[in-house]
DNA sequence: GGATCAAGGACCCTATAGGATCTTCGATTG
DNA sequence: CAATCGAAGATCCTATAGGGTCCTTGATCC
């Protein structure tokens, strides 16, 4: 948890091969991250850049390097001379807004990666969706993470397997691997089978190698995705 | 009254505003963005750190947290204890990729706005249009600028009228203002009248109301832009 | 002559200090 | 009692210093 203070830089256990130096902004980086995963940072609260940097034994330099990254990120909003919160949580006009874009670049993902399916890329999206089958499905966060983790490692795969940069930033853009965990404030996982067969039902379409079909099956993915998060939506 | 302006700012020739609720790391940010462009920096030279912070008259506080900020963008790259550079020129495989990614946004894009058009927005259009018309179109950066700004400014509205957040991050991550800058080494504007004409289309299809119609136009425009850079692509 | 290596400089990275600004909270006043 | 003002603390922001790393240059050696 807690960073190394000045000096000590870690050794490689692997004699001779620095391979890619990470630097103290990066570690942050991850660990800002993992923390507004995980919820321990909730929506609206503050993240002082001191006092980030004391909690983490660092100096406030590579804290603030770690936040201008997340703030692009979306998951963190900046006031000059305020500091930074987490972003506020998502309403259902959001919630609305996502899935209208996803409706959007998703099923274009699938057509592009279906044309360029590879056996590797099939066994990485099989294993996606064999993950979320074992994964539990709790209600409390730590319950529930790693299904979220199996579902969006399977959509970001397939965006990866465009093999097209920019519909990865696209992709990216809609807040992948971050936004998905803001929507559940504690609901967990609902109709996980449905889901599941979902996501079978996309990968078919992708070993198929009819490119319309899968952008059909992904499109009836997230249109599913939406009618189920309407039903099961809080009335706040 | 906190508005006494403190002399302590050493006044850079180049910042401006001596109450400003930005912060230098939001001026030094501009003032990269600019710099990269102008053509100023090219493709593949080094953003030195300490460098530009003498040559802005700053620390080098607030250009790392500009440099952080610009390479979430792709405008810039960085390797870890090496340093940044500019991210390298854009090939016809990143071309292809662009367009690709803009033929599945943008028409959606235009769909969308055109269920929301507003006699405010049509003008914001009209403008950009007009100002497309009227922008020289010389064979040198400083003269053909005006005219992609313009261009990239005509897009970036409809995206934002689509009223849906994610759908303008993911323009953004297309490069939206950026990329666009960095196709023509210096190639200049090749049959601006008939891209003119194609903008002036999409304009006229958002005004009558129909969406499908409005889709059509922009993936014919985007479309045609591709055939006419692949038809003046410089035989590298 | 070509390769190796050491020295120097430029640069990146982190820590620390101090000024500027915002926020909080208690005191003062109508 | 309510509103305003002011001081203290926390925080943000910038500058500066110093250590570590990379790259260039020139000298030494085979």
């Amino acid at each position: 948890m807690q960073l190394a203070s000045s000096g000590n830089r870690p050794e490689g256990h692997f004699a001779g091969r620095p391979v890619s130096r990470q630097v103290l902004a990066d570690h942050v980086y991850e660990e800002l991250l993992a923390s507004l995963m995980d919820g321990r940072l909730e929506p609206g609260a503050a993240v002082s850049i001191d006092g980030t940097a004391r909690e983490l034994n660092v100096s406030p330099t590579p804290v603030r390097e770690a936040l201008a990254r997340l703030e692009h990120t979306g998951m963190v909003r900046r006031v000059a001379l305020k500091g930074y919160r987490v972003a506020p949580m998502f309403t259902q006009e959001d919630f609305a807004e996502l899935m209208e874009a996803r409706l959007a670049i998703e099923p274009v993902n699938a057509r592009l990666a279906c044309a360029r399916l590879t056996p590797a890329h099939y066994a990485e999206l099989a294993k996606a969706v064999a993950d979320l089958e074992k994964a539990p499905r709790g209600p409390s966060f730590a319950e529930y993470r790693d299904y979220l983790e199996a579902d969006e490692r399977f959509h970001r795969l397939i965006a990866e397997q465009t093999g097209n940069q920019f519909m990865v930033a696209a992709y990216a853009a809609l807040g992948g691997q971050v936004q998905r965990f803001r929507l559940f404030g504690g609901a967990g996982i609902t109709d996980a089978d449905q889901a599941i067969a979902e996501h079978q039902a996309v990968l078919d379409a992708l070993s198929s190698g009819d490119p319309e079909r899968s952008a059909a099956a992904m499109a009836e993915h997230v249109q599913k995705v939406r009618g189920r998060a309407i039903a099961d939506a809080p009335a706040d």
